[in-house]
DNA sequence: TAGATTGTTAATCGATTAACAATC
DNA sequence: TAGATTGTTAATCGATTAACAATC
């Protein structure tokens, strides 16, 4: 057990066993293996072992995993026991369906403001709050103490924007901009990019 | 240069590299050197040569590369100098915000067919394109010879989801519902789960 | 007890990096 | 020519897998 040192790598995927974890509890199921989870996830038994080790010990010889137990342990460390304010910005089409996404609250986060900087869009209602402008992103983000953001904004404004959150406090950005933005080494970045990830794909087909 | 046996790692970066090189481009620049990409990219420009070495010789001596020429190649190398027509499964928020970005355009990829279960979307029409039923799936895919698709639908209907599209003819899906989907292993899948991508981050957080 | 499965060690595999000859 | 940068080799580093003692 060695949870300060845990490879990002595999941080990335407690995630992805967190997710098999509470849907099998949904199923109503109680117990699981390494095997199991292996079968389902297609990661090796082996693997999802090791991974686990990094941060503890969670099963049973002979038995295997409490699902309610492990889930609840990675939660933990995932640090989403708790709810996490999200800020998001930008309110186009994609800004509008991230703000009524019923997923993020399941998996401990809550978009509590939404900026954009197009007069016609600050005032709207969604899902409950106001879109506000983006003059007030770094009074609120303080105000409230968030410290993840969302990125949905055309790439031309990404990097202004991004510089913006970081000199606001904020530590964690989902960059839906497909361009590589710049932040100090303490704020962490993940790109969500659909069309690279086609591409990945079609390098692939005959 | 092993051009068939490229690593999938590898494989995954050509996009970012694509879409790095492109923006060069476009701001007027016509070479540049690993170096450079390296700094941009936060990739140590060593990999970056390497990655490139798996699919041929791109660069000169003392120079660099072309951007306009390495960017081509890329583009060959991914396939997507073509425009690949792309079926979407699902037009709630989610699949409004797919149908209408604007980004898929410039990558490659044209959504053709958007498909829907519930009534009331089925005949709504969407950046020119008529939401249609799901029971028509099969037959578009197959006349249109639809090799990519997005399905953008909850969990609960992701798996029968998919097995239709495979057995539509399908290759590749872009899955947004966050569950892991089986298929044949001659079908290739990419997962985006943006709350799972959020938990990764908040492993960070102080 | 017999069977099953964990957690961990050591071996293997694969990816990244450092270094440099080639050469533009 | 002198300086710069590639493409590649070998070394290093890190991740995955195999195997098994421990033990439920």
């Amino acid at each position: 057990m060695d949870s300060n040192q845990a490879p990002d790598i595999v941080v990335g995927r407690l995630p992805i066993y967190l997710r098999a974890l509470t849907f099998m509890g949904e199923e109503g199921r109680e117990i699981t293996s390494s095997q199991e989870l292996s079968e389902r996830l297609g990661i090796s038994s082996a693997q999802i072992r090791k991974d686990f080790s990094h941060f503890g010990e969670f099963g049973k010889q002979g038995t295997g995993y409490e699902i309610a137990y492990l889930r609840d342990q990675l939660k933990r460390i995932l640090q989403v026991e708790r709810m996490w304010p999200v800020a998001l910005v930008g309110y186009g089409d994609l800004g509008h369906a991230l703000a009524n996404y019923g997923g993020f609250a399941p998996k401990g986060f809550e978009i509590v403001a939404v900026f954009d900087n197009d007069p016609a869009k600050i005032g709207q209602q969604v899902a409950g709050k106001e879109v506000l402008s983006i003059a007030e992103l770094a009074t609120i983000v303080r105000q409230k103490k968030i410290k993840v953001a969302i990125m949905a904004i055309p790439s031309s404004a990404a990097q202004q924007v991004a510089n913006m959150l970081v000199d606001s406090g904020i530590q964690a950005i989902l960059n839906y901009a497909p361009i590589n933005i710049s932040v100090p080494h303490n704020v962490r970045v993940q790109d969500i990019d659909p069309a690279a990830r086609l591409q990945h794909m079609t390098f692939y087909l005959k």
